[in-house]
DNA sequence: CTGAAAGCGCTAACAG
DNA sequence: CTGTTAGCGCTTTCAG
């Protein structure tokens, strides 16, 4: 015989019954020690594996969870996809990765895995759930999903984030405090929350110092390489450029430093510029960015063990998990020169 | 009734057979295009989703793909992966991560996924198999598994790779070309076959060159950004530093460049500098990075299409499937200023 | 402590 | 074209 040994065959071979296979194999104290450790043996022996499929079937659970972003080609997943996968793996469970795009329709596909057992449960970190139209699609009351990174508010699913407005108003204020007072931001694609939490951050502070936000301080980017060049590029249009910026994201503020050199411009000697989320390489980017931190291994690690928790039956804490977020000073920001 | 539906439910409310609703969703030619529409009406109308592990049980498929790598935290698989995902994707696969952190344990779990049905096939990035001890954890003959990015000599499994000597080669021979003559490889932790074939490259043209490899000229690295500095300090304390320094990845180039910065050596005024990788923001680095760039998201494509197509039963191609490698100038190389 | 038997939800022969 | 039947491999009552 050739194929793939199953409970039975293990059973045959020993002369005990398949329950006694399957009890001993998930370790019951219902078996003999003895009976136990011979079951072993041969399982071993024959090199058996159960049958994930048919577990799943019988147990009604996956031991997979899903891990969705909007894009895993961004690099800013990255520590975070890491400690998700570490934390599920010491649980016995497998990660599958959902990559979104912002097209609906694949927000709605993994969803439906959660619903046919394909995943357990879910960390999402795309800020936005699909389209709830009329009774289609709709999620079983008390879903196993927890949200990450961004928020969905109102939407009842436990949350693990930083507090961005409050990240964003420290970076600000710490151009403050060096002697900026023309601050500009680079904001991300705005209707979308945590865009508009790092704008309203850079509000406050600049509001709280009494500095005036002049028309076209707030050029809306995209969080993108490019997208960073051109805003920084329209702010150097202005009558009056700032002397500093900050920029809703790292990968934008590479794009804006890479923009000034390219227009002479010296950082931090000429123009200060703060990022934020401290990727990998901003602090060997020349020079070392001055950026927000955000905890990501902590993010991705509390987002799996409250995911854990819902997945045994825990009820999920009402109120979201706030991770602090320090900022980095590093080289790119310098009082003035003016 | 509030439980998940299932086919039977929907075959009771339509007064027909579970066998025809599960022919009329899966588009069988077998049920006149009426009852194929009315079941898929009701089957909406109940918002029914078909239980995966049922189905994979009965199919004996998951339609999931295993991708392994020695360390899901580096950037340097991310375009690999969303390739692999958007491919996978298409064909209705999901894809499981797969992070060994040369764990040999872990390898070995990641195998048995495959066996125990979790996933039906598996793309390999960390350059090695399990230890195949006796018997235990023997592969089926043709598991359909593809190895990408390194090689695993004498597996038998197909590849997806770049010829790394080939591409070093260039690299150094660039160098060369601009009138280096004291060239220096910073190289990856040696026993491993791509670190070896990337020095390969380097002595081959070192040696078609008619250059020497003074002692001390090879020091080794661990692909990662501190290996890279330290490995350019001990260059720079031989009596002869090199003009130019060809590294075997970018993230260890990136750490070259900045320990030269901080030993106020300018790049690539006193030392020019060549990567390998051409990582993301290589080129946003400062100065950009001269590279090879691996054609990444090119790699996962085919690794994937050519995984699909071991699972539709075609045979795998006996010879590796070699993506080519193209040297990107950019400015850390330059001539020697003697 | 062990065995017999049922069944998770689906698909695939096989008959009609 | 549709229905009946069996069974994928496992776990879990329920009896003993």
């Amino acid at each position: 015989m050739n194929r793939r040994p199953k409970i039975k065959d293990i059973a045959a071979a020993l002369g005990v019954s398949p329950a006694t296979v399957s009890r001993a194999l998930s370790d019951s104290e219902l078996v003999t020690a003895e009976t136990r450790a011979r079951i072993r043996e041969t399982a071993q022996a024959l090199n058996y594996r159960p049958n994930a499929s048919a577990r799943s079937l019988r147990t009604a659970r996956s031991m997979s969870v899903l891990m969705v972003v909007r894009d895993v080609g961004n690099p800013f997943y990255l520590d975070i996809l890491k400690s998700v996968e570490a934390t599920a793996r010491a649980a016995g469970y497998s990660v599958l990765m959902g990559n979104t795009e912002n097209d609906p329709e694949r927000e709605i596909e993994y969803f439906d895995m959660l619903r046919d057992g394909h995943a357990d449960g879910m960390i999402l970190m795309t800020g936005k759930l699909p389209a709830q139209d009329g009774s289609r699609h709709k999620l079983p009351p008390n879903s196993p999903i927890v949200v990450a990174l961004e928020m969905i508010e109102g939407s009842g699913f436990p949350h693990v984030q930083i507090d961005n407005v409050a990240a964003a108003r420290a970076a600000v204020e710490h151009l403050i405090g060096l002697g900026h007072r023309r601050i500009a931001h680079i904001s991300g694609p705005i209707p979308e929350v945590m865009s508009v939490l790092r704008q309203e951050g850079y509000r406050q502070a600049m509001n709280a110092a009494g500095l005036a936000v002049p028309a076209g301080y707030e050029p809306r980017g995209d969080y993108l390489l490019h997208g960073g060049a051109a805003a920084c590029k329209a702010l150097f249009d202005l009558r009056e450029p700032p002397t500093a910026i900050f920029v809703a994201n790292d990968e934008m503020a590479f794009g804006a430093i890479h923009q000034l050199r390219g227009m002479g411009r010296d950082v931090p000697g000429d123009v200060s510029v703060v990022g934020f989320d401290d990727l990998y390489l901003s602090e060997a980017f020349y020079p070392p960015l001055t950026t927000v931190h955000q905890p990501r291994i902590d993010i991705g690690r509390q987002a799996m063990t409250l995911l854990l928790k819902m997945l045994s039956g825990e009820p999920a804490p009402a109120e979201p998990v706030v991770l602090p977020a320090t900022l980095r000073i590093r080289a790119t920001s310098g009082r003035p020169n003016s």
